[in-house]
DNA sequence: TTGAAAGCGTTACCAT
DNA sequence: ATGGTAACGCTTTCAA
């Protein structure tokens, strides 16, 4: 048996009123509702949280009126053993810092209240053997569904026991949907990012551009991977050729394309022309970093990024990109992960390349 | 009884094997686990989660086994109600999507992983009712503690009922902490946005300022209220007065700055040299409008913000703010949740001025 | 050290 | 329409 308080506080007879005693007194239950309505608890459950419409007009008043006087408010977690399910969908992502992936979850969670769900927000910065740990305690929270946002591909069978861990969650009854891992065996998000990419490339030679650098993520990020092989593709398709010296691996973050640009800016670049980073934060951090070496970007130096956060728009000069509609992506995120579509469907979202004063057309000599 | 499938499923003898059938097997439970060793239930609950050291080596290895072989996960809402506390905390904030509140989430979420909980999010950017809709369907997921974020002054009785029904969670258990609202009777995380604000104002005034503007929110933000108020106070000190036709009121938003910026600039404003925006979005969003107004921020007009958002560095000219350490806040928030310190306790975080060439000192003719 | 059993707050079946 | 009661998956007391 639990702490011995039921024999003697119920013996005075009723609620869970102020007994006088300070330690934390214990909420208010379905029971106490009933007792106070005077039904059962099966009735008052039927009509504060039940599907069926099957009790008398009075006693359902009494039910509110009581479930109101009492401020009761029904335990989530007994709700769920006894139901046998949950109203929770979990979100993975890598740092919700990033503007990137505020704009997914405010998305999804915007859509998520919506249903009626709340959304647990875990972070899965540091390593893929950490992305892989956070699923497995998700699992112990049984959601409805877990997204993952920004996962990795990871070596050394890490990915695949992830893959059997999600498996073996969606087997149990949850639905799984990744965003922008178009190779892996659940729903999916997939953002166009080669084909943004190689529309991006193909802009800015239009415009005259052709020795680019490029900062990249570690391969391992398959948004960066992606965005990548898309520019060089779309390169090549222009009949641009890329020097390997000019292309450089750095955090995806602001700091990372800070100290990637501060690295390129100490070599000699003359003759660069335009840095194409995998995503804006990069790119921004970048174009700081030129700034701060006394080149100003859009003139000395073209920049580019990838995603069309907000600050693109706030930065100077204006940063070319391409739009990724990321609300969206969040919403049409929770939007599978609701449909109980057991398939592992594909829903594509696209990106449309937004030239900005940032790369200028060029005037070669 | 439930789903008549335990006399026929037991029949056969073992545990959740696949059963030829295809619906969503059942999840793995402690009792599978405990058959599979060959204990019972209570010590697999023992070795599994007790705290208690008291199993014999030989059985707590089996358990462990059972427990890997069968990739078991506890249930956390079934651990949760028997033992009477949930391992969540619930963060309220507005707009995940803003850099403030997303670094704010970002601390609170890594101090949570570090104690084992997990943090539910919900946004409460619509209205004071919403907000108190929010804490209300909150106190159903019995939470260890609800942190609130960028709450609201609300009119009409809803913060009274607010404050009742924090005050009432409380009272069953539950810790509150509330950011930046030091007159609620709560654990608080204080940012010294007045103090700041009053700072700042002096440091403007000493670079020859004399002519503000001031871009605010709606005074039912207390934030907002108190960065503006302090702002005055420091002018008033300084001996420099402030014209109310230069004080507009928009949206907390980087939209609602550019707004209330395309305002000021379709106005007469010869004579203004700078503007306040008291946060940084909204100056960035300003600085934006009036660079597309043909006016250069920094030069003819000077801009500066409060909170020192990661933008503030990209801006050019960079922004001249108040800087807020954000993860800090979030951390100490989480800190303060978790103490256990019943009382109200205040934790103190202080702002610094961090002068830039948005605020360029002014040559007065 | 171990297991039986009660109990946590709900829901849903079954009978009334 | 209503109430009794088993069940959900786990923890913890109590007795052995």
């Amino acid at each position: 048996m639990r702490k011995g308080k039921k024999s003697p506080a119920q013996a005075p007879g009723d609620g869970p009123g102020p007994t006088a005693a300070n330690g934390p007194r214990r909420a208010v239950t379905l029971r106490d509702v009933a007792r106070e309505a005077g039904v059962s608890p099966a009735t008052a459950s039927r009509v504060l949280n039940g599907s069926i419409r099957n009790v008398r007009d009075a006693n359902a008043a009494r039910v509110r009126a009581a479930a109101a006087k009492l401020n009761y408010e029904p335990h989530m977690s007994a709700q769920a053993i006894a139901r046998g399910s949950t109203a929770t969908v979990a979100l993975v992502v890598r740092g919700i810092d990033d503007p990137y992936f505020s704009s997914i979850a405010a998305g999804t969670v915007q859509r998520a209240e919506q249903a009626g769900l709340i959304v647990t927000m875990a972070v899965a910065d540091r390593s893929p053997e950490r992305e892989l740990e956070i699923v497995r305690t998700l699992r112990g929270q049984r959601p409805r569904s877990i997204i993952l946002a920004g996962s990795r591909i990871a070596g050394n069978g890490i990915r695949e026991t992830l893959v059997e861990e999600l498996a073996a969650y969606r087997e149990v009854g949850g639905s799984v949907v990744v965003i922008s891992q178009h190779d892996l065996p659940f729903s999916t998000v997939s953002v166009d990012n080669s084909g943004g990419a190689e529309r991006l490339a193909r802009a800015l030679t239009g415009l005259g551009y052709r020795r680019f650098g490029i900062l990249r993520a570690h391969t391992s990020l398959r948004t960066s991977q992606d965005r990548y092989e898309g520019f060089v593709a779309g390169l090549r398709q222009a009949g641009a050729r890329l020097d390997e010296q000019w292309v450089i691996e750095a955090d995806f973050t602001r700091a990372g394309g800070y100290a990637a640009a501060r690295g390129l800016v100490e070599r000699d670049i003359a003759g660069l022309e335009l840095v194409f980073a995998v995503n804006d934060v990069m790119a921004i951090g970048a174009m700081t970093a030129f700034r701060e070496a006394g080149m100003t970007p859009g003139r000395d130096i073209a920049v580019a990024g990838f995603d069309d956060i907000a600050a693109a728009l706030d930065v100077t000069p204006a940063l070319t990109t391409v739009a990724v509609p990321m609300h969206d992506v969040g919403r049409t995120a929770m939007d599978l992960a609701l449909s109980g579509d057991d398939a592992s469907t594909v829903r594509h979202v696209t990106a449309d390349v937004a030239l900005r004063e940032s790369t200028p057309r060029i005037r070669r000599p």
